[in-house]
DNA sequence: CACGTTACTTTATGCTGTAAGGAGTTGCAA
DNA sequence: TTGCAACTCCTTACAGCATAAAGTAACGTG
């Protein structure tokens, strides 16, 4: 189910958010061994291998050598954690894109590298990204795109909506690249079975299926390209993200001539 | 996080899926007074009204006044259980468009209907379409939304991109949409609240926003339209939605022409 | 050296899905 | 008619989850 990022305390949340350089003070009591970035990066560490299903607070504070109560020091609760988590991986996101090209090579190497990291971080895609974190990283990843988008010297209403739809197709796609293969590890079948098996099941439940459904047979399935090995939902889903890019780059285009 | 459909034993839940109009055998034992179909109904209603979250098996069990364990004489498990609710859902998507008007208008009223099925149903927006379901409901969807793109006269190469492109746009949009609404009602927090409380906080902790980050001042935020009483980010999930698809059509009838 | 503050642990609570086993009901065969 | 197998449904139990509460130990400052 999607996890819903802020909605921790709000303040906490913030403030830990936006902790950058904040004087450490002198305090009384035992030092503290841990830091709130060491346990922000444990977790991305077992979101990225394990999924978002392994990442307990038990998880994060046996990797650290704690139980999970002793994270409860340094963050208020998991959902502070998700935060600082979302915020923290997009701080990794590229800045600088040379408008030199254009805004339409700018903006293509900045989906590449959007969906080049909802790869890394797949776990990215099972938040919610309804309620903005609010953090340093996404404000950067905000400022970087739109720096590009203005570059088409557009008006920012139209600006808003060519935002959303670049985040929706680069998301979209990366969604099914990525849980392609999340699925295909959970259930420890590959996706070459999984389709094997399924389909061999369809045609002994539903025999009628390409007189019932003609339109989806006449698309076709899986073609294997004997020259490219991706997963076919992978390579499927990387063409939706290149078509459906320059789709709306072309539709931007027309806006700025139009 | 995100619900994998699609994960249980794949024969029983796939039998699940297409029992349709199997004569029930003469069996000895006592009758059974739930059915198959009473147990998805009352998940989908827990589902729609109170979110995944909310989504127990003891919570079903409840409703039909039974335990949570007697819903396993029925179906195998929980993931069973999703793989039907999703299935069945997409059951009451509506599958004649009339191609009169051409493919244009038909693609959009397929698009405007799935958007309110989202809407209707959020909890499918966080279930996995990267393992398709294949169950009947499934296949009528895809085979409606085939035959106005087939009208189009594209080759299933280039449909099967359109079809990405646009379930991930529908998708994308609608998913911004709900979040907001779900995210609201979870936190007891309005939109307006929310935004509000937030702001104020930044400007406590990052004085400097403006002048860091100009262009995502320049986008703006939150203008209230006073004869509009949607909440902001709900209605601009619905801008975004519109102007998504219109370019994406566009993009499809310049391939058509070109 | 005592005391307050802090880091961290143990224990406990109420959730979750579901395995295991038992009670009760029904239809068919002997 | 009786016995039995098959079936529905229940109770109990378990491991794993987030986290509240309370306790212990370490540390800096008075």
């Amino acid at each position: 189910m999607v996890v819903f990022a802020g909605q921790g305390d709000a303040r906490r949340s913030m403030s830990l958010l936006w902790r950058e350089g904040v004087s450490p003070q002198v305090k009384s009591g035992p030092k503290p061994a841990l830091s709130v970035d060491e346990i922000v990066d444990a977790a991305i560490v077992i979101a990225d291998a394990d999924g978002m299903a392994a990442l307990s607070m038990r998880a994060v504070g046996e990797r650290l050598g704690r139980t999970a109560m002793a994270l409860y020091t340094y963050v208020p609760s998991k959902a502070e954690l998700l935060d600082l988590m979302v915020d923290r991986a997009l701080a990794e996101v590229a800045r600088e894109y040379d408008l030199g090209a254009g805004w339409r090579a700018a903006a293509t190497a900045f989906a590449e590298d959007l969906w080049a990291f909802y790869l890394r971080h797949p776990w990215q895609l099972q938040i919610s990204s309804a309620r903005p974190v609010l953090g340093p990283g996404e404000f950067a990843v905000q400022e970087t795109v739109l720096r590009i988008l203005f570059a088409t010297g557009l008006p920012p209403h139209r600006i808003r909506w060519v935002l959303g739809s670049l985040f929706s197709l680069v998301r979209g796609s990366a969604q099914i690249a990525v849980e392609a293969r999340l699925a295909a590890r959970e259930s420890d079948v590959s996706e070459e079975e999984w389709w094997y098996t399924r389909s061999g099941m369809l045609t002994d439940l539903a025999p009628d299926l390409a007189e019932r459904f003609p339109m989806v047979t006449k698309l076709g399935g899986m073609e294997p390209d004997p020259d490219d090995h991706t997963p076919y939902l992978e390579r499927e889903a990387r063409l939706t993200f290149e078509a459906g890019i320059q789709v709306l780059f072309d539709g931007v285009e027309a806006a700025i001539t139009g």
